[in-house]
Order: C-alpha cells, then structure tokens, then sequence
DNA sequence: CAGGAACACTTGACAGTTCAAGTAATGGGT
DNA sequence: ACCCATTACTTGAACTGTCAAGTGTTCCTG
C-alpha cells in the first residue's frame, strides 16, 4: 500500500557503484584462484582448517566458518577428498558428526595457493585506496554487513 | 621470487567486512527478486530495455548493459522469452543482429517487481547508513570499480 | 566478385549451487 | 526401555553460468 521511496540521481550514483563492487570484486578473486585449481569456497574450507587446532573440524562449523551452506560444503568436500586434500572421518563421541582434516598435501597446497590470492586482494582493492579510504570502506561495509547479516562472522562470538 | 605482502590486523579486519558485503549482499538482493521468479541478471535484463527507445536494443549491447556474457544473455532470453516478457527478431538491416524487445507482459512485470526490488536495496544498504556514509561508500567503491574493471559502466560512454 | 576473415549470436556439454528428500544416530519424555 | 523429534550429514535432481564449438551473415581484399 505504501508508496515506493525511489532512489533519487545521487543514491542512483551511490548505488551503480557499490552493486559494480559486489558484482565484479567476486569475480576478480575467484579468477586469481581458479588457475591455480581452486574456487573461493574451497579456499575458505582449507584456510579454515588450517586455523583449527589439529588441522580438525566437524562439518557443520566448518560450514559455516566458510560461509556456506552444509550441502555446499558436503559436496565441495568431496572434491577436495578426491584430490587428497582433506579426510573425513566420523567422530567417535558422536557417530553422527563428520571430522573433516587437512592432509599434509592440503596445507601445502594452501601455502602455494595463498601468495596469490593475497596479492590479488591487494591487487583489486587495496592498491586503489589510501589508508584512511581502506579503513573507511571497511568501516561502513562492516555496518552494512551487521544489517544485512547480524550475528556474522561465526568466529568471533561474543562470550559474556 | 618476491615476498607476500601479507594483511595486518587492521588490513585484515577492514577485509573481512569487504569481503562480506561482496558475499552477502548479492544473495539478499537476489532473495528479494527470486521470490518474484527473477534473478539479478534477468532483472537488469527487462530494466535496461525499458530504457532503451523502443524497448528495443540488440542482443550485444543488452548483454553489455545487463553486466553478462553474451552467452548468457542468450540463455537468459530464451527463458524470458519463454515467459512472454520479451521477443527476439532479427535485424532487417543485419541478419546477423538479433533485436530484443520489451513486451507489453515484460514491462508489466518489470512495474511490479521494481518497487520490492528497490525497497530491498534501501533495507539492505541505505537504511543502515546516513547519507554522508552513503556517499561516502559510493564514491570508495567507484574507486575501486574503476580499478578492478576500467571502462565500466558500458552507458556513460565518454563521447569527446 | 570470389574467398576468407571477422562478427553476431546460439547451442550443448560441463561444473557448481540449491533445494528437497533420504539415511543414520542421538536424546528427551513417558 | 521405547518411541519419536531432532540433529548431522549426504545425495540426486533441477537450474544457472561458463566455455568451446557451431551456424549464418557481412565485410574486406586482392
């Protein structure tokens, strides 16, 4: 029933440019990461891994700590099983739960994998911007992502 | 042979939020058109035509305008096409140009999608900043833009 | 005015994501 | 102790986008 609030020329502006960021930034990264036989999901899934203590985590954290759905990391684990990358196991406490581990060819994979990906971040974002722009952008994307998406990241939780 | 540039703390943290507004901000936006039986691209797809004089522009310069391959303008435009929201002929002066046009059906379903899908964009983003942030954030993103993908937009063609 | 390069678009096969359904294990209530 | 809701994960089908190849048309060059 409510009348449409349009976007006048200037939030058009605004906005043209923050909808070219979410749509060619995750481009620009997966390609960095493609030739090198990765997507950016699977890179999330094994650099999460590599956090954990003993290389370890069930499915279900892992999925989300890589901002994906369960079936999305299902899948995608059992690609990076097949090239030797991770080993699931069941949990003995739980028979339920999946463990999923980095394998020793994982971890090396990540490190030679990593450089790129850094650099390409720099690449496309950070050598465009000053300090204060950088610091700045991450601010207000910060506030948006907390309304867009409260409670992430999963990490960080607050334990009062 | 040179060293990784590594993120620091503050690197790191102004990132994550970047990188969370690339990944979430088009699954809400999406989210908003889905329920209506669109995607983004098919969306940017019927909005574009409706700007164009005639509601008619040919397949190349609409795949450019909608942000996609041509491809995938073609793929896409069997399914719009399918619907009823658009017609495809070939070009009298070209045979090799295929013109795409608005339907009547089409523009009816652009006029009843747009309002959903404009309210999603100022809950996702607008409302979360004041206007200085907006700007702020808009200008920062051109930037970037510019950046990762010069030459962008294909309308604001620099005509000297 | 051929012949081939370039252009405009379409198509089919493939890979990744989502969604709904399926399997298996656990725990809580009675 | 048993049932059943819940939890944890996997799977297969449907769908979308990409890539490479294919078709048809036009332009250019000798």
């Amino acid at each position: 029933m409510s009348e449409t609030r349009w976007l006048n020329a200037e939030e058009l502006d605004a906005w043209r440019n923050i909808a070219g960021l979410a749509l060619f930034l995750p481009t620009r990264l997966e390609d960095a990461l493609q030739c090198n036989g990765l997507n950016f999901f699977e890179y999330s899934t094994l650099a999460a891994l590599s956090d954990a203590p003993d290389q370890t985590i069930q499915m279900s954290s892992l999925a989300d700590l890589a901002n994906g759905s369960l079936s999305r990391l299902s899948h995608a684990a059992k690609r990076l099983e097949n090239r030797g990358w991770i080993k699931r196991h069941t949990s003995s406490t739980d028979r339920r739960v999946t463990l999923a581990t980095l394998t020793k060819e994982g971890y090396a994979k990540l490190v030679e994998v990593a450089p790129a990906h850094v650099e390409s971040v720099r690449q496309a974002v950070f050598d465009a911007l000053t300090k204060e722009q950088l610091l700045e952008l991450g601010a207000i994307c910060g506030t948006v992502v907390q309304n867009i998406n409260p409670g992430w990241p999963p990490w960080e939780q607050d334990e009062s």
